[in-house]
Order: structure tokens, then sequence, then C-alpha cells
DNA sequence: TAATCAACCTACTCGATTAGTAGGAATATA
DNA sequence: TATATTCCTACTAATCGAGTAGGTTGATTA
């Protein structure tokens, strides 16, 4: 089973896409998802959700795409995945929206899934798009 | 998306069931499914998976059951889940039977999805069973 | 104003996976 | 032989992943 699926791989690459070829004005999609070898279609369904959380800027039109609308050291890879993915939860037990399981209090495994889960918000809070650009 | 899903998880709940409650003799599935809350036709197909690897102990016929083949600190969590859910790669691109990527070289995240794949090996390889036991 | 280019939105699809059920066969014990 | 257990295979219903499809809206420019 994965964590992370092509939802938020994509727009990170995206997102480092963007940040590698930045100019100051929009990037036009089709430009990105040829670059990255990436479903254009796929991809308008995937972008909205990172512009309605102000990561990134959009605009419409003729001249418009996507640009970063702060330097790539801001832009956390947890982020990115989180809106992207929902919640990556390393088991469903920790899922933002799990029902409450009766077993919780005596569950000899939570404590690790929990450990597990908080190690992995670390190591994606630790890594920047600055971080994966091409140096 | 999740990256344990019940199949590892139950299995890890009754490798420790096995444990806290092992007398030397089979226990029939029968008592831990009831013990532990889970489908015993479920379970009646995870575990030759764990037998199947030596991991466990199996005996059918009347007084018969699992039991485990070592202590419990010689059983890692890594061992169990890997057996059970297969791979437990963070994405599709590490995973054992993916396809090549043409990207590969020049893709700027795989290297930060490899070093999370260590760090998750890592994680589960220095806990064991023993570990999750009541005390 | 019209053409064009871009994001936006909704619906659909196809296959794989998850979390089981179901039913019986093989095996071992008393 | 009756009983208790694992073993094996097939089936299923729901969800999710990874798109495809087609049209709408918004902005620029000729």
């Amino acid at each position: 089973m994965k964590l992370v699926s092509t939802r938020g791989r994509y727009a990170l690459r995206v997102i480092i896409d963007l940040a590698e070829h930045d100019s100051g004005s929009y990037i036009p999609m089709k430009e990105i998802a040829m670059r990255q070898g990436i479903s254009l279609k796929y991809l308008e369904q995937i972008m909205p959700v990172l512009m309605k959380n102000k990561v990134i800027d959009g605009a419409s039109g003729k001249g418009g795409g996507y640009k970063l609308n702060r330097p790539p050291e801001d832009y956390k890879v947890w982020d990115i995945l989180t809106l992207t993915e929902g919640s990556l939860a390393p088991v469903a037990c920790l899922d933002c929206d799990a029902e409450k399981c009766e077993r919780e209090s005596e569950c000899r495994t939570l404590p690790m899934w929990k450990k597990y889960q908080e190690m992995t918000e670390d190591f994606f809070n630790n890594i920047s798009v600055a971080d994966l650009m091409k140096k």
C-alpha cells in the first residue's frame, strides 16, 4: 500500500517546477504538464486545491497560469502533501475522520502508529521546496 | 491515503496476542478472533502467509492453532508488516515491482522518498513484539 | 467586438484494492 | 466416528486511483 498517491507527488513536482521556472509572471499548466509528462486534464483538478488554500496564485485567460506567492524556502513538503492527499495517516485509526475505536485505550499498537505519524510529519516539515530544487 | 491496511495491523495484533497468551501449546484462531474482535474468516486468510514464511507454527485439527516459534524479542514489526502488506513503499515509484521511471535520474523528489523509506524501515525494524506487549 | 488562451467545474469510467463472506476440503484428536 | 481446527478457493460490495471528456467562465489582445 502507498502513503502518497500521484496527486500529492504531482502537486509537489508542479510546485518545484514553478519555483525553478519562476520569472514573476504566470506559467500556464500546459507548459508544466508537457515538461513533467503529466496529464493536463488531471492537473487541472489538482491545482485548484492549492489555489484555494492560497498556496499559489492563479489567473485565468490569456497570459494566465500559476505562480508561487512566496519564496521556495517557505513551501514545506508537508503542507503540499496534506492539502492534496488529505491526511497522510499511516493507519485508518489515525485518520482525521476515523470513528472512535473501542479498543483505543488497550491497543498495544496505537502508540507506535502515533509515533510514526509524528516522525513522518517532522520529516516532511523539515523539507522545503527550495531543498528540492536543482542547485 | 494509508500505508498499512487491516491485514498488517491484524497480523501484528495476532502475533502480540499469541505472545501474551503463550503457554507453549497451540492457540486456536477462534479464540484470538474473539479476543481481538476480528473476523475469523478474514484472519484465516492472513495467517497462512505468516505460517508459510516460518514466522509462526500452525497445526490443524482438534487442539490445533498457532503459536510463536521464537521469543517475542525476535519478532520485528517490519518483518510482520512487509510479509502481510507486501511492500510498505511510500510511493509507487519505490514499489518492488514498479516499472522503471524515465525521469528517475532527473527526479527532484525521488531522493526524498528514498530517505523516507529508509527511515520507515529503520523505525519498524527497531520495534519488536516484546516492545509492544503489556508490561 | 471577436478570437484565443487559460483556468474552472462537473461528470463519467475503468481497473485495482480493501475488507470482508461463504462454503467446503483436508487434517488431527478423542 | 464426531469434533475441532486450519486450509483453500471463489465471490462480493464498496471505495479509491488515475485519469478522460466536454463544456463554462474569465482575461487578453488584435
